[in-house]
DNA sequence: CACCTATACCTAATTCTGTTATGTATCTTT
DNA sequence: AAAGATACATAACAGAATTAGGTATAGGTG
């Protein structure tokens, strides 16, 4: 379990504009736990890799971010930013085509 | 073109054996030409980081190199240490199973 | 009550690996 | 003769994740 650490590089901020896309508003450690939950354990997201991608998202104005108290404790939700809703798109077709030429090219291990 | 540099990351290492594994001898300027070709010009390797990692994989003990003199030139190919064939499998299976994660999670957008 | 676990955020030091930029040398084409 | 393709190599740098630490609240258990 847990073995795709080092494949993530590069990949996680693309990733994680994907999941907030498609699912709507998150905050990390839910990023975390989601996706560790969907694919099994094999991929176990660090905060400490996790807080960063969000925060640089963020200050490239790709997400935003809006605190919210939910049982004594505050949460930090991330979104989309709307306006920025195109570059995000790219970025996420441009992940989804290099999982393609990872396919092509480990076709024979596939 | 040649727009997945930063995906690369953490991933080139496992191309590198697969391609190996698959395709029997290769030396590094081929590597980087067949790469390129078969995903239509998207993934450029850049030869400051494909002679470093078949360096590293030789030392790791994964591949090894014969020298062959074609056309005046001087040709390093290289080769699966069959010694080492399972831990080389292996990595290749985690990878797969990487792409298959990032599949899933990205689902929504394939 | 004290302790542990889960939830939820954060950051710093380090490591790894790819980019960018060079350099060398031979062969082929113009 | 010059330029471009082939073919190897290395060094300075940058970026991103790991590892490891820290803070704080809520809930359950001995």
């Amino acid at each position: 379990m847990d073995s795709n650490k080092k494949f993530l590089n590069g990949t996680l901020n693309t990733i994680v504009l994907a999941l907030l896309r498609d699912n709507g508003r998150m905050y990390g450690y839910e990023i975390c736990q989601k996706t560790k939950e969907a694919t099994n354990n094999q991929i176990n997201l660090t905060e400490g890799a996790i807080y960063p991608t969000l925060h640089r998202l963020e200050k490239e104005g790709l997400l935003f971010s809006t605190k919210e108290k939910v049982n004594g404790r505050v949460r930090k939700y991330y979104h989309v930013n709307q306006s920025s809703i195109k570059e995000v798109n790219s970025q996420i077709n441009l992940l989804a085509q290099f999982v393609g030429n990872l396919r092509t090219l480990l076709k024979p291990s596939l």
